[in-house]
DNA sequence: AAGAAGGGCAACCGCTTGTAA
DNA sequence: TTTACAAGCGGTTGCCCTTCT
């Protein structure tokens, strides 16, 4: 009893001389160190022999958002902002599901930009964040306009021979494939990660899932790790019915919404998706 | 130039899940 | 089968920086 009180005693001194707050270069040299030492384990035990005054959870949440080796830095990319769009549609907010499909991104960082990019624009346009719309306009026009973008950022990258920033850095390559498809490969697990098609119909995909095939989808389809963007549909709009109140179907958006909200305009499509930088590329 | 407002992001919190004893 | 602990996960908070007035 009296060890029991003891015990709980020191566990909440213990607890009162954590630290808290941002990390010290210090303290990440003593993590990184122990890490190597002993590999990730045991944060706790890593935490104490270390000699950090932090939780276990504290290092392990510091070790895997900002100090591993392979951590990505900087904004997202064009397809990366596309592939959080299209698994998020299928998954929702598991960001850690979806962070597995962007090396070297962190569910936080994609968490954050879902909430702080995506959910800000549906706050100005007054839609519900989760709702069935905000997704629509999603889909039907800021995906498409990106799709675009990135086709455009493509072609001119792969004529002058030099890979997209976004696409060759880390483990991935563009490897060969016929002129206005690319395929982006993880060599890591030597499985295909992203590929974008302008040759590919949705209709032709193997067991597409179940949302890709739904009306109004159009224009991705995603099957087991391997995402296609088709870029036909993306940007020619073939099978694409461009009048976004048949798009969406009747009643999802009011025309003061659509029309006189700039859904579609360059202004909401540079300020959602960090077209500043896209259109750096397309200056010849 | 200074204060206010807003955005971005790192870090924390609390709940859930997995696992070993 | 139960229990305790560790790890994982998503939501939330708070600080810092930038932009606006």
């Amino acid at each position: 009893m009296h060890s029991a009180n003891q015990s709980a005693r020191n566990d909440s001194e213990d607890e009162s001389e954590m630290r808290r707050g941002p990390w010290t270069l210090e303290e990440d040299t003593l993590l990184i160190h122990c890490i190597a030492c002993r590999g990730e384990s045991r944060w706790n035990l890593l935490a104490k022999f270390a000699g950090l005054k932090r939780t276990g959870k504290s290092c392990r949440l510091r070790w895997l958002n900002y100090l591993k080796p392979d951590i990505k830095r900087g904004n997202l990319t064009l397809q990366e902002q596309i592939l959080i769009l299209e698994l998020h549609f299928k998954w929702g907010n598991r960001w850690s599901k979806i962070a597995q499909h962007l090396p070297g991104r962190t569910d936080n960082e994609i968490k954050n930009y879902w909430r702080t990019r995506v959910q800000k624009q549906a706050r100005r346009l007054k839609i519900e964040s989760n709702s069935k719309r905000f997704l629509e306009a999603i889909r039907c026009f800021w995906m498409p306009r990106l799709v675009e973008q990135m086709e455009q950022t493509s072609s001119l990258s792969l004529s002058s021979s030099s890979i997209p920033p976004t696409m060759g850095t880390q483990n991935s390559t563009i490897s060969s494939v016929p002129p206005g498809e690319m395929k982006c490969v993880n060599q890591a697990n030597e499985k295909p990660e992203i590929c974008f098609s302008a040759s590919m119909g949705i209709t032709e995909m193997p067991e597409i899932s179940e949302q890709a095939t739904s009306p109004g989808h159009g224009f991705t389809s995603l099957v087991d790790d391997c995402y296609y963007v088709d870029i036909i549909r993306g940007y020619d709009m073939e099978g694409f019915n461009l009048d976004p109140m048949s798009a969406v179907g009747p009643g999802e958006f009011s025309d003061s919404q659509v029309a006189g909200s700039d859904l579609v305009s360059d202004d909401m499509a540079g300020a959602l998706w960090n077209m500043g930088e896209l259109w750096q590329f397309r200056k010849p």
